[in-house]
DNA sequence: GACAGGCGGTCGACATTGTCGACCGCAGTG
DNA sequence: CACTGCGGTCGACAATGTCGACCGCCTGTC
């Protein structure tokens, strides 16, 4: 039986579909969004709400996301290899550069944040582990285009969307500069996603030298960047630290 | 058609025997849990897999719970409106009282964190949201049991499980202490769940006087109690504090 | 190195199961 | 006070998911 399931396919849009809307969802509004008779909505609805995998406003009768969701979501951080070994290394980069670290891993079309250490020294920053973060245009998602070709196939042929003035959008401008990455081995994104933030990223691999995700840290640019490039000493911090998890990684085995 | 999709109820046991287990799980595995034919447990297995879901690590070819369920988490928390509402007292809160702060909302037998406040001046704490908390020894399920029956039916008629030698374990006895908890407006736990640890918490009310969650404040036994009771100053800015996010929720109607 | 046992995965027949579109009662609205 | 939209239900139909036998592969064993 090699298609999916239908039902399972549709509910998985459902979901998406409210993950999206800023707002709650009517009943009729999904339905008519995914092309659905109203009736198989419902049944769809009714049946992940009782899951608690959406919750449904007693008032306006309007669907949301449920609670269950962020369980899972908890349970697969819980689970997830790469976080569980590089937890200490990623405060140890945090500490050692004085910046926010950031680790990615490759989802869909962009880099999904798994965990997040807040710069040592500053308070009041959101946690951004669940997040997305766009692939052409971040640290984390040019290392990842670099040598994950799964990511580079997601990344597509562009243009790619312009966050700043400095942003790379078209296929050619990654590409060489994707090239340069794996050269030189890390890669970097002064001012490419949001104006005044520079990072600086390198890959992590795993026992059988996959890309398996990245890590990066970010910062004010007039921190980490120096005479318009980024610090040499933290390049090095983030590309040892990407070594020490990649190490962790494989020794996990052996 | 009042009947669940059997399908997504398959699929969601699915995933949450795969939240539970600590460890990846075989194919057949799954199969045998939940008393499903291989074939049929295969068909949700791809399915879920191909909508990120559940990833199967290629080695082994086991299941593991996939990285769409820690973005839909965040897209969760995003709508959430207590949440939304309750960031800048929960904030205010963990300030003046200098501890840890909890929010929290039923969600099944259990309440769930969807906001946590590190303890000002400490370091190296363990983000928690997502996570659950028991009902009967805490002082977040403690106020929901008192104040929403269907936390109260949750709960059952127990024994519940000791976690310390001050657990209430026996129906009767919480049904006593909630009764103490509605005369007098907020709950304590001195060391119902975790040595040394005692928090203190409050309701947290919708426009309609409907129960929606709860605030509380945890720290250490010596901190948080003084001459064997918790003290007041720090009830009265839990209090404060729920009633603050309460209001808040009730004004975004008027 | 041949074998057995277990794994993940596939296949096709069957009938269970989800789907569809018409229909219901209600609430807000002009 | 009709009218339009909503969320929700119903029952007929057949498309759909389910089942258990089967396949090829790997691993451990004697």
């Amino acid at each position: 039986m090699p298609g999916p399931i239908q039902s399972l396919s549709r509910a998985a849009a459902i979901m998406r579909l409210l993950a999206g809307g800023e707002r709650r969802l009517g009943l009729s509004e999904v339905a008519t969004a995914l092309d659905l008779a109203k009736g198989t909505a419902h049944g769809i609805l009714r049946t992940l709400q009782q899951e608690g995998f959406v919750e449904q406003d007693p008032e306006s009768g309007k669907y949301q996301l449920g609670a269950e969701l962020l369980r899972l979501g908890q349970s697969y951080l819980d689970v997830h290899e790469l976080r569980a070994r590089a937890l200490v290394w990623a405060d140890d980069l945090a500490r050692a550069a004085g910046e926010t670290v950031y680790l990615g891993v490759l989802h869909q079309q962009g880099v999904l944040i798994v965990h997040h250490v807040f710069r040592p020294d500053d308070t009041r920053q959101v946690l951004e582990v669940g997040s997305m973060q766009p692939l052409h245009s971040t640290a984390l998602g040019k290392v990842l285009v670099s040598y994950d070709p799964v990511a580079r196939g997601e990344l597509g042929a562009g243009p790619y969307e312009p966050y700043t003035l400095r942003t790379l959008t078209e296929a050619a401008e990654v590409d060489a500069e994707c090239a340069l990455i794996r050269e030189r081995g890390w890669a970097d994104s002064v001012e490419e996603t949001w104006e005044g933030v520079a990072s600086i990223g390198a890959l992590i691999q795993d026992r059988r030298r996959n890309p398996v995700g990245a890590v990066c840290i970010s910062g004010p640019v007039e921190r980490v960047c120096e005479d318009g490039f980024v610090k040499p000493s933290l390049v090095a911090s983030v590309r040892s630290a990407a070594r020490a998890i990649s190490r962790d990684l494989g020794a996990g085995r052996f």
